[in-house]
DNA sequence: CTGAAAGCGCTTACAG
DNA sequence: CTGAAAGCGCTTACAG
């Protein structure tokens, strides 16, 4: 690996002092039109790059913000996407993204705890929330700034620090009415019963729930006992073999809806004509399914730059609740 | 955020230098017992964490791997365990990954170059490769020390640099070889038809192809025109309405084999009984259907070890080809 | 507008 | 075995 080119060469080269050359980069405003063209050019000549390292040791700023990578299985389907568009908002703000594993939980804790003291990063960016998450109280009595995607739904008082989140009550509430305008009423919701059933997963079925409740359906729901394919299609099993069958599915992501899907295969129901049936997340399995899974796509973009607007300023609100897109495909065609 | 401890208030604490609170941390064999515990009591009393930029600084190293997220739907589904894994290696030896996107092909390489101008990283971690990626030969001639997950299939010489790789041609005739032994002897392949055919799917097909021409069976392949399980029920559908009808299919993927197994259900063929399915990655996806998808495991800890291993010290062979492991499960029980 | 000085918080030879 | 010195490559007030 060749030897890097320093401020100092950069100085010599122009003839000017090093301080100089730091302006030209830090504060061009305030060095002289023709010293700036001097030293630009000794820049590109010389191809310098300001040594990372040294600036941040000098600016006392990592530049880096902490990303925990947490173990998601079958959520992997949305953020890894998620993990690529909120890197390249990162950088586009000149800072970089360091990836961590941590433990689940309380012992978690101490890794941030670590990176914290190791000057390692700026702050964090913080996804996988869990009811009263830890991490959020955690960082926030030590103000160290973080912006949180989803919500910690705090039994009482307010969520510590800023967030983002996608609103799934309202998405399938919204999917709720537009099924029942085409002439549903027996809408059933397939969901999880494990852990993610907990926070984003509650919030989706309360959604379909309240939405049922106000127009007066019939509320059943049945839980895939993991977040597999095979589960939903034993959830959807039960739910088309009870007395009142559904003539919609509304599922919880778009893994539990093509088992939904599956099961109706199996049955000679065609998924879009006998039973409608919706996913969440649009995630690569829904476009890849037959005739495609109409899904609840999360504003990714959106989601990202409304975190990283919240880590480099205090905004109002702290949090903010974005609205999920529909996306309507042949699985349930409910365009409006 | 509070103001960090620093080895100056540490030295101070243990009433000695800073040099040796230092040594105490990087050559604690050249201090003495009595001075080392003092010091080291010194360090926990006030929770004392070297700060990671000073130290980079002056060992002239970042500590900082990095590694490019590549856009890549389908394939999230290996390749996020894969990152989750990969950053567990690397934390192991006591550095962090730093992970970055950039364009794809030559232009992807100006960020390369960025991050190794600004000493934002020591080394590369590259997957995702490409037939005579460019990056390999770029980083080789550089010196950049590098390991890539995956190989450049170069047209003539060695590759540069060291990698390590899964045989995906060796599992995929091993595949052959069991289904062939379970008495089939119209054994399929479904793969992709566009970039992702290039490396690892063609490398999977060659080895099915082999295998069948080794065995004298019958060779028909067909292909999802992208990485879809609507594509790869097409193909399946395809195949099945031949002449002759393949009793056995070997998908390039799981999300392929899901599609296959979709068709297959749609025509009341069981998967498993009337026509064997296995598929590739052992993803979630494999685990998720109904009975399981029997499909080929990547040992990723073998994999991720290997990887750092060779970013360490000059490894012999510079290329590891590590074996897939099959997973049997009922979509094709081809237990041994 | 420009440059000499001090400092960011460590490590690394090198004297003592 | 321990400590004074120099240095890693920048930035940031502060003189001139």
């Amino acid at each position: 690996m060749r030897q890097a080119v320093t401020l100092r060469q950069v100085a010599a080269h122009a003839g000017v002092s090093r301080q100089t050359v730091s302006n030209v980069l830090n504060a061009p405003h305030r060095v002289e039109e023709i010293t700036r063209v001097k030293v630009q050019a000794a820049i590109e000549a010389l191809g310098y790059q300001p040594n990372r390292t040294a600036r941040s040791l000098a600016t006392r700023q990592a530049g880096l913000i902490g990303y925990c990578l947490a173990r998601r299985p079958g959520r992997s389907l949305f953020m890894d996407p998620f993990l690529h568009a909120l890197t390249e908002a990162i950088e586009g703000t000149g800072r970089r993204m360091l990836v961590f594993t941590a433990p689940d939980g309380e012992q978690g804790i101490a890794t941030y705890a670590d990176l914290i003291a190791q000057r390692a990063v700026d702050a964090f960016i913080l996804s996988d929330t869990v009811p009263d998450d830890p991490r959020h109280s955690w960082l926030a009595s030590r103000g160290v700034p973080f912006a949180s995607f989803g919500r910690t739904w705090p039994e009482q008082g307010e969520q510590p620090g800023p967030w983002v989140d996608v609103d799934g009550a309202g998405a399938c509430a919204e999917l709720v009415r537009r099924l029942h305008s085409a002439g549903h009423d027996q809408i059933a919701f397939v969901g999880w019963c494990d852990l993610l059933a907990m926070g984003a997963g509650k919030d989706r079925q309360r959604g379909w729930q309240d939405e049922c409740a106000r127009l007066g359906l019939l509320e059943q729901a049945a839980y895939a006992d993991s977040d597999s394919m095979d589960g939903a299609a034993s959830a959807a099993a039960q739910l088309l073999d009870g007395s009142t069958p559904p003539t919609a599915i509304v599922a919880a992501s778009d893994l539990l809806a093509v088992g939904v899907v599956g099961e109706l295969r199996r049955r000679k129901l065609r998924p879009g004509h006998d039973v409608w049936v919706t996913g969440f997340d649009d995630s690569v399995l829904a476009s890849s399914v037959e005739g495609g899974l109409t899904s609840v796509s999360q504003p990714t973009a959106e989601i990202t730059s409304a975190l990283v607007k919240r880590l480099d300023a205090e905004q109002d609100p702290a949090g903010v609740l974005l609205a999920g897109q529909i996306v309507s495909r042949c699985s349930a065609p409910v365009d409006l």
